[in-house]
DNA sequence: CACACATATGAATATATGTTCATGTGTAAC
DNA sequence: GTTACACATGAACATATATTCATATGTGTG
């Protein structure tokens, strides 16, 4: 499968734009407030008032965070009345930010021996 | 299983320390250059020197590099003779990146709805 | 011991970036 | 039209950070 053939695979397999491409999408997750705000979508879709009340967080700075995670396609917006609801774009991502949320949630990381 | 029920939680049953640590692993693998390194560390045990003529970067960076990963116990190092070798320390996090780079790998996302 | 090699560390710096504030744009109701 | 609401946007700033360079620490060899 895929994740075995990335695993086994070459270093050097991976492009330079390819890993900068990567990057990109983890610098996006590596902020708290927009980490935050992705996960909020991972429950569905939400507006930009509602996740600034329950993240505590300027509505102006929320925005200021989805328009990057929209420009990354990491989230993807539509307009309903007054109101705008942003839902996760990729599901990939959406996976990778749950299992990531799965992992620091569930047990402490220093285990060594996996399923 | 772990991943649905990340899926299906509540936003607010991350808590936000929990969110910083979550963000602290994915600012770490949104650098190029630190991505680079990890993803060298995926293929087995890699030495620091290595590691910089393999990507193009000088052993300084990379050993700068380096400490943050394993400050964050994102690889775990081992000295043999004058080397030291570092390795992916965390399952988890080899997964999660595999998985990225397979999902950039594979196919081409489309870009087409602009908001 | 000295010497070469491999890596680590600290300082300095240029750049990137998160946040705030003020203002602008779009939408619905009156 | 105007008013109120929801969100976007640009500037400004303070902080963080990636990289380079010089220097230090540790390790094996002669």
């Amino acid at each position: 499968m895929a994740l075995a053939s990335a695993l086994a695979m070459k270093p050097g397999a991976l492009t330079d734009d390819k890993a900068i491409e990567l990057a990109e999408m983890f610098r996006l997750l590596g902020d708290p407030s927009r980490l935050r705000i992705v996960i909020e979508t991972l429950a569905g879709p939400r507006a930009v008032g509602h996740m600034a009340e329950a993240l505590g967080l300027s509505p102006s700075l929320v925005s200021h965070h989805l328009r990057l995670l929209r420009a990354a396609r990491l989230v993807s917006s539509e307009r309903r009345g007054k109101q705008i609801f942003y839902r996760i774009h990729d599901e990939h991502v959406a996976r990778v930010v749950a299992d990531m949320v799965a992992h620091v949630n569930e047990d402490s990381h220093d285990r060594e021996s996996e399923h």
